[in-house]
DNA sequence: CATTCTCTTTAGAATGATTATAATCTGTTG
DNA sequence: CAACAGATTATAATCATTCTAAAGAGAATG
């Protein structure tokens, strides 16, 4: 056995719960089983865009039990910690994307797909004041794309 | 009786409903009662962000009967022929704008209210290609603000 | 490790915005 | 003004999301 690793994978042979079980822990979630599951779903398969009833069709897919409800309530308490984040590119869906870093999206709007922009490499001038007595929670640019065919 | 006077004006003692007239006819929107009524609220009240809700009590305010239904079909067939467009910051409400030309906006989180930023004035750079195969039909910037008390 | 307390989960009902339906009405055209 | 295509409307239907209140499960304690 490698000295290096993981805790998690030490203590028994299932995959690196650690992980999600540390980001629930920090942020004050208690890690129960809905919430570790659907935590790896969403923590562990690289970054995502998934609408509620995409993760829970994931989940049973997976062979876990969790209400339609509960993955509402997780999904909108990882938003609250800023585990996940909600992006509103669609009127008729919401879509949590597990990249809570600065960035920005294309939306294609001929099949709902969401990709990521870096917003490090983004300038945006030109932008006027918020309103008196308001302060910028967020600025969100959507570069809204179709086939061309 | 001043020459200046609009067309419209002249022809009777309304209000100019000739702009909205010319407006859907242009469009080649056949000029119904319920669509002329609302062309009216919509247009000749300057640049505004509306729900189907709102426009709908608008109206009945305004003493013009029109069914919800019908609000939405218009709303929808305006936005069709750029006589409006769509605004998605927000997953519960769908508001439509007044002002078709290219501009983004504040979005009041508290408050939900939406004010306009001039497109010209703003400046992006860095924005990577669309993907391949597809092509920009718009690029949005959303300014989310909350009251700072 | 049993108790207890609080937080979670959940099935199912409720909500609310939006869309579909199908009958009735109204512009428009000949 | 007849007749048809397109428009309006009351109403029902959808669908994502939220609410409810009842049962379940972590965590702390003795």
């Amino acid at each position: 056995m490698d000295a290096k690793l993981d805790n998690a994978e030490m203590e028994n042979g299932t995959r690196p719960y650690s992980q999600t079980l540390a980001r629930l822990r920090d942020a004050g979630l208690r890690p129960t089983r809905q919430r570790l599951a659907l935590g790896r779903l969403l923590f562990e398969g690289g970054d995502q865009h998934v609408t509620a009833e995409r993760l829970h069709e994931q989940a049973q897919g997976a062979g876990v039990s969790v209400s339609l409800a509960t993955v509402y309530n997780t999904l909108h308490q990882f938003t609250d910690v800023n585990l996940l984040r909600e992006v509103v590119v669609d009127s008729s869906r919401t879509y949590f994307d597990t990249n809570v870093s600065d960035h920005h999206h294309f939306f294609h709007e001929d099949d709902g797909r969401l990709m990521d922009i870096d917003g490090a490499k983004i300038e945006v001038s030109g932008l006027p004041e918020a309103p008196a007595g308001t302060g910028v929670s967020r600025v969100d640019i959507v570069i809204r794309v179709r086939s061309r065919d």
